[in-house]
DNA sequence: ATTTGCAATCTGTCTAGACATGTTAAGCAC
DNA sequence: GTGCTTAACATGTCTAGACAGATTGCAAAT
């Protein structure tokens, strides 16, 4: 496996800001300290760096430096609060806090787009597609609704076994996909009496609702998932970072 | 001024987006052929089309192109729904809706943060804050209330008219503050007294609750916001890239 | 003592290449 | 036809420089 190069000085720097060898207030040593250190051509060094940027650690500023902000990785930084979060998944940010993570099937079948579930989803009209509903639970105290739908032709295989464990982990690793790009809308919405039934709430509670479209590095969407959380356990964190000049 | 060559082709290439030149699920033109039509070496087209990428609208391909995924600019994706977003203005949101935006202000105040203060809003201890509580309204009828604190001296002049006006086109334009990043928390609430009489809503509903810290292009914490959003006006979205191999 | 100006140091932008690796279609062998 | 190789072309990674522009501290001039 030939390694990249860029990305080895970023979990190297990554490794040194978690650890605290780079405290928050303090810079990172210069670009071109780095490049020496690492021997390497300072674009490559500035690569890394703009990974650790976009993950919110550091921030560039011309003329002084690269000032270290943060020195949590995403997944658990409000302590004892789990956090549905960029691209990790359930059992990543669950294991983060410290608690359990179980899922129950309550669906498990196979459809086909009609005209509807296309402009759901985003999945063309008349394919194959595999249907799941999960209750997700924490410490055997239900957190969460999840409703996929793969694309068949590119999840073969799927059964109540593997996603019982962790989707996630299955998608990855067993079948080697590689989430590309996530598009994701996060509303508010009532549950209905299935998710009252299910959740053990209130029908005139609310609860998050994280939709998402994911795609593979082909450009091929896979996925689309509707997951509705409830009030207590849902936190949702991001960095972003002003483009230049739009 | 001297303008920015890849900051010029990324605006280029978006402009043909969103005019329809390159529809969702075609390519753009190659890098090399790209780098011939500016004038500009691959390194500069390259960083363009990274810019379209983290804004959600392409993905790159290996071996085959640059795809484009998404037509529509951030703020008006679903159509009639007002959204809250990267690092767009409440007045940006709303217009692009069609909806008249006002404000009321509910308190204004200086504060000196004590330790409680300090750990809410992430500003060191015993430095001056403008603290400030508006009412948002869209067409008349009250949709959020938002909470600031300024640091005062990075945000001087700050008064209740041109708090009220736009807080954003203040800061960025009449100021010349940049705001470079921003770390922000989504999670649900249920009102408080306060809430409940402002945006008349029922005591046993639920908020959406996004906090935020905002930096300059110095790396200097000015801002912390809590705004809280009423269920069916919130609507946030995101377009996540997995990073290569963390 | 204060201000001005300069030099060192830093990130930001850009070039003109190189080679690696994934995709696709044409052409060749069977 | 079927299947394989190959060549053309795409993006991904990386180099070794160049100059621009912001920041800061120090030295010189006032």
């Amino acid at each position: 496996m030939a390694r990249i190069l860029y990305s080895e000085i970023y979990r190297s720097l990554r490794e040194r800001i978690v650890e605290g060898k780079h405290p928050v207030g303090s810079l990172l040593p210069s670009e071109q300290n780095l490049s020496k250190e690492f021997s390497c051509s300072r674009m490559t060094v500035r690569k890394a760096i703009s990974l650790l940027a976009n993950e919110g650690l550091v921030q560039s500023i011309k003329g002084k430096g690269v000032l270290v902000i943060e020195t949590s990785l995403a997944g658990a930084r409000k302590e004892g609060a789990f956090t549905v979060n960029d691209l990790s998944s359930f059992s990543e940010s669950a294991h983060a806090i410290g608690a359990i993570p179980t899922s129950k099937i309550v669906y498990f079948e196979h459809v086909s787009t009609n005209k509807y579930l296309a402009q759901l989803t985003g999945f063309p009209e008349g394919e194959d597609l595999t249907h799941l509903k999960l209750v997700r639970m924490l410490d055997d105290k239900p957190v969460a609704v999840d409703r996929h739908y793969f694309l068949t032709s590119s999840v073969p295989g799927l059964n109540e076994q593997n996603a019982t464990l962790s989707l996630f982990h299955y998608i990855e690793d067993e079948l080697g996909l590689t989430i590309a790009v996530s598009k994701r809308t996060i509303t508010l919405a009532q549950p209905d009496t299935e998710d009252c039934r299910l959740l053990d709430v209130d029908s005139s509670s609310y609860l998050a609702v994280v939709t998402s479209q994911t795609f593979d590095s082909t450009g091929t969407q896979f996925e689309y998932v509707e997951a509705r959380y409830i009030p207590s356990i849902f936190h949702f964190h991001d960095t972003a970072t002003r483009t230049p000049l739009p």
